[in-house]
RNA sequence: UCCCUGGUAGCUCAAUCGGCAGAGCGGGUGGCUGUUAACCACUAGGUUGGCGGUUCAAGUCCGUCCCAGGGAGCCA
């Protein structure tokens, strides 16, 4: 008989009636002549209540049934005559698949998140990060169920690159040189000898790849990891982490906050509707307010803020910041908690910075000192998304690259989108690990992506 | 990288002023005819993160290193 996963029992109008079922044993209860084995397959959160009575085919194994055990079921569906589950299955044979022993470190009750971490290869048998890492996955279908249907192309990025894409942060390089016996010369190193015949890295964006492909399809996205080698210790950085990354040609600052917040919206929205079982158990257990939160963000409308008055709204606060604010200075984290949880309690986009505080391809304004950039801040998280419209004027970016010391031959590729046949574009980034800390209320980057890179972490 | 707080049984945590290192869960054994993180009884389980110091006496005080968490910076 094929395999019947859980999901598909429990959710069922009327019992299944007979079945096989497999899982992993998450709790049993004993009593003399009878047994309750739950056993859960992935499938969902809730477990499965097998019933096993004494002289049933597997009974005189059930010594070993202990957490963590793998098992096979034959039985049937029935009404359960106890409170908790509308379906239990009444076991005429139990088999033991894999056994688990007293060692098994998952137990029944509670565990930290910090010991979980140190047994990532195990904890998506939790409750806890099985829902997480089952939204994970529903929400990457979400975000390209989103962009499909508006018409926007995946365009897959290139993870190495020889582009250092300025002011994203450190790099990883990449390399096939021998670390221990560098070929040198004149104190230089002979990347010619390396693998691409010159320095190489791990992307930090997949932004340029995105812009020249809209600037040939229209609208296009890249969902995609990222790497950056900053040794950023704090519970929202890691090394490796996955962005959203639209782009789309004909579009204005307007355009590019419009998408944000939409597609903010609309995958808050499917989290709700989809994964609402899930979802229940971080209200529950994680974030007491946390469908609040969400509710707040798929009704209300996002906050629009020019920076200049972001910066009035601080000054005039009265509060004492621990780091200056006024024109010119940037965004600190004390002041994006601020803008967001206290004055609008509500997602907030701040736009139009100033140009020296942002990177060389934004967009410069009429104003002369600002540049048409955004970011997208939210409650607990800060900054969620962070965006521009591009420069798409040869002159104005080769000016500000001169002005920045970059070397246009490095960029040619790039500066060709602005030589033939230029048009305005607009994108952002929005960090896939940022957002599911929003949707699930976990505070920890770590704990939703199922094995995070971090300083000095490469275990698993 | 900086600041703060921690590290006690497999896990989650107690241990008063420096004075016998404990509980619950998990494991084992036995009991129990519908349980729901089942229940009842018994039981095994410890180099109190490492090293050094103060003291009659250190889980507790001091120094140092390691690890973790929180905050900050860098950044998404």
């Amino acid at each position: 008989m094929q395999r019947v996963r859980i999901t598909n029992i429990l959710h069922a109008d009327t019992p299944m009636g007979e079945v096989t079922v497999m899982g992993w044993v998450r709790t049993k209860r004993e009593s003399k002549d009878f047994a309750f084995v739950e056993i859960n397959d992935g499938s969902c959160l809730h477990n499965l209540q097998i019933i096993l009575d004494a002289g049933t085919s597997g009974w005189e194994d059930l010594a070993q049934l202990l957490t963590g055990t793998s098992v096979r079921i034959n039985g049937s569906v029935v009404p359960s005559p106890g409170k908790g589950q509308r379906w239990e299955v009444k076991a005429h044979r139990l088999e033991i698949i894999g056994t688990a022993g007293p060692e098994y470190p998952l137990q029944k009750k509670r565990h930290t998140d910090e010991f979980l971490r140190t047994i990532a290869h195990l904890r998506p048998r939790t409750n806890k990060y099985g829902a997480l890492f089952r939204i994970r996955a529903e929400l990457s279908f979400a975000v390209h169920r989103y962009f499909h249907e508006r018409g926007f192309y995946l365009v897959h990025a290139p993870i190495l690159t020889g582009s250092d894409c300025e002011g994203a942060g450190e790099m990883f390089q990449v390399t096939t040189l021998p670390l221990d016996a560098v070929p040198m010369e004149g104190g230089v190193v002979r990347y010619d000898e390396d693998f691409f015949g010159r320095p190489a890295s791990l992307t930090v964006s997949g932004q340029l790849a995105a812009e020249n492909l809209a600037c040939a399809l229209g609208q296009v996205y890249t969902f995609g990891p990222t790497f950056r080698a900053e040794n950023s210790n704090t519970p929202k950085h890691a090394a490796e982490f996955w962005m959203v990354e639209p782009e789309m040609a004909f579009a204005t600052l307007a355009d590019d906050m419009d998408l944000a917040e939409d597609l903010v919206r609309e995958l808050v929205r499917y989290a709700m509707d989809c994964c609402r079982e899930d979802l229940a158990l971080f209200a529950q257990f994680v974030d007491p307010g946390l469908m609040a939160t969400l509710e707040t963000v798929a009704t209300r409308p996002f906050v629009r803020l020019p920076y200049a008055e972001a910066m009035d709204i601080l000054v005039r606060s009265g509060k004492s910041f621990q780091f200056p604010v006024g024109f010119g200075h940037d965004l600190q984290t004390e002041h994006e908690r601020f803008l967001t949880e206290e004055y609008c309690q509500a997602p907030v986009i701040v736009y139009d910075y100033p140009k020296e505080i942002k990177a060389f391809y934004m967009r410069h304004n009429d104003d002369g000192r600002t540049v048409a950039a955004m970011d997208l801040l939210v409650p607990r998280i800060g900054e969620l998304v962070g965006g521009s419209a591009r420069e798409e004027r040869l002159d104005v970016l080769a000016a500000r690259m001169a002005e920045l010391g970059m070397r246009q031959e490095d960029y040619w590729w790039y500066l060709d989108l602005r030589r033939f046949g230029t048009v305005p574009h607009a994108g952002f980034g929005m960090g896939f690990e940022r957002f599911l800390m929003l949707v699930t209320g976990v505070s920890n980057i770590r704990d939703v992506i199922p094995f995070p890179r971090t300083p000095k972490h490469l275990e698993f």
